[in-house]
RNA sequence: AGACACCUGCUUAG
DNA sequence: CTAAGCAGGTGTCT
């Protein structure tokens, strides 16, 4: 079957040695966002994510993870490459009862029909050999997980957050500029956000119905389109059907009706992408436990400090966009700030002209002991 | 029997105008707790409550209908009564399946013995004529449901919530103060806050019966203290070593028989009662597996080490997060830390604004402190 | 196979 | 504090 790797035709694409996803949806049901990132051994990162106008907190969960399996598709990856999730409920569904609910006709142990199930079979489908899901707790601490937790929500809030491009920030086999900074994106379009062709999703394959339940809500519209360059299929194509509700009498419901809404996915750079197969998580032989969660992290936030401690150094000034950057604020949040701030061990300074500067603040260290 | 001991005090009780129940049992089987309520024409309202420290989900819900009735059994009640219930099996068990196993020997439609007979029995003595049990759907809306349910689940968590007492309110805040004794109208005793003195042993009468059934689980024992205006009764030590400690994490089976618990049923104000299940078998102390994997474990200790000297020099502030992270230990045990202590090599200083900062200890090798 | 209930876990929100 | 989205499981009977 599909050896990975073909005749790699990007050039010297770094392999991706941290992966991250989330999921955040605003009133579930209600509008959902999700946000994914990668982290590549140059110490570059790509940053996904996209918004869907009706769903719920854990179609965003699944619909991050399948956008990053779609990603990491066709990039080289790390020996020891996982990905970081906080959802229990993606990665027991992909390790544990997947094969039950195959197996025994998509039943869930309580009776019903098992729901997501379009997007379930989507991810089986795009499962990567060698990739493990680790769970990370939910908001404390880990720093991958709370950027893309900070992109999730960003998106289910119907704001648009600047996502890293990634390695070298443009594609190889294509010349293309290397924006991602200048331009200010945040009022209007984003930085990355072109869209050039919806096009049609290349392989309609799935949609392979879920329908049943409920006769009352009635699906919530979603869509996603991909920005990025110019390619064809992008991220992830638009999944179908199905909403929410449940059994019973008459308790719930998405909404009361229609109101579609769209939903967008953006991403970095580029990215498409389609797919083969493998195996994500655990297999038989396991020889790969989830250890080490802790050093990339780590070692990311280090290079962030020291970059910031140079450019405090050298006085030099930095656009909003590229502070948010720098600090892994949303633009949002530091847009309406106008005197001096702290982050950190730095105070920000503002220039007049619409840039900050960092001055490295001594803060007050005294004698221990 | 009903004798009435001590001279009916209930001068003109008001009719009890509509009644609920319900049983809640965490971990099923578990801990468990049971509810119930009666509604009177003046518009008081008089709540029991109990629990038991190693049951199932529907003994608690048998046992929350039992205590029930025997506390309509000898008070007014408006004609038209019911009960309102969410299980099937009290309903079922009652209404339809009770004349079948009392006519064919207490056999279930599969061949097995039919379980919880005791309750079974005793609640087939205790009905009411005239009261109709009625359905209703667990959790969504019924008030009085959820009431019983939040009574039920506070005694099955070991808590005690504080229960109306009823017309002519008895009694009303009298913290503390012990006196768990009396009749029950279950096992076997019961106590009311405000009763001072039951005294005389009552008859146990009925403790006995349970017997056998008890196919997978549910031996419990048990033992109640209430407390009521109504009856006396009294007797039964009751008390008994508590030990709470729940099985944090293990699997506790419910232990096929022996070792009885003990449980408690309140009324009105509480008192102090006891609450708790005493099981105790023999310390299993579940040591924790020490599983370490040791070879790589070094090589990612050294890019541990060489980045904590990176931020030491560059005098960067971590979070708490981040320093979990980094000296690998929980969050938890580092939260309540306030002034510098140690880590290998360096002194982690508080920066006052809840984050800190390592220093390398040159003498790390005296002992210092 | 069906029904009711009781939980456990994770996440998402107000 | 509350509630929803999701799963797996037991208690019990027919």
């Amino acid at each position: 079957m599909a050896e990975a790797p073909d005749a790699d035709p990007r050039g010297a694409m770094p392999p991706v040695v941290a992966a991250a996803c989330d999921g955040a949806c605003s009133g579930n049901p209600g509008p959902g966002g999700w946000g994914a990132l990668l982290r590549f051994a140059d110490g570059s990162v790509r940053e996904l994510g996209g918004a869907d106008g009706a769903t719920t907190n854990n179609r965003m969960e699944l619909t991050a993870a399948l956008a990053l399996l779609e990603a990491l598709q066709d990039l080289p990856r790390d020996p020891s490459l996982s990905i970081r999730t906080d959802s229990r409920y993606l990665i027991d569904g992909l390790q544990k009862w997947l094969p039950g609910w195959k197996r025994k006709g998509w039943r869930t142990a309580s009776g019903g029909t098992v729901l997501n199930r379009d997007l379930w079979e989507r991810l089986d489908r795009s499962r990567v050999a060698g990739v493990s899901l680790v769970h990370v707790r939910g908001h404390s601490g880990d720093p991958d997980n709370d950027r893309c937790d900070a992109i999730a929500v960003a998106f289910s809030r119907g704001q648009r957050p600047m996502l890293s491009p990634g390695p070298g920030g443009s594609n190889p086999s294509r010349p293309a500029r290397a924006r991602t900074t200048a331009a200010s994106p945040l009022s209007g379009e984003g930085a990355t956000a072109r869209v050039p062709a919806g096009r049609a999703a290349a392989a309609p394959a799935d949609s392979a119905a879920s329908g049943a339940n409920r006769g009352a809500g009635g699906a919530a519209g979603r869509a996603s389109v991909a920005a990025g360059r110019a390619d064809s299929g992008g991220g992830v194509p638009a999944a179908n059907a199905e909403s929410a509700a449940r059994g019973g009498s008459g308790r719930e419901r998405v909404s009361g009706e229609g109101a579609p809404r769209q939903g967008a996915a953006l991403e970095g750079v580029a990215g498409e992408g389609v797919a083969g197969e493998g195996v994500v998580g655990e297999g038989v032989a396991p020889a790969a436990p989830p250890l080490d969660p802790a050093p990339p992290a780590l070692q990311r936030l280090l290079g962030r400090l020291e970059l910031a401690d140079r450019l405090a150094a050298g006085g030099h000034g930095l656009s909003l966009a590229e502070l948010a950057q720098l600090v892994e604020m949303p633009l949002r949040s530091l847009e309406n700030r106008s005197d001096s701030w702290r982050w950190r061990d730095w105070l920000v300074h503002p220039l007049g002209d619409g840039r900050w500067r960092l001055e490295r603040d001594a803060q007050g260290l005294q004698a221990p002991e």
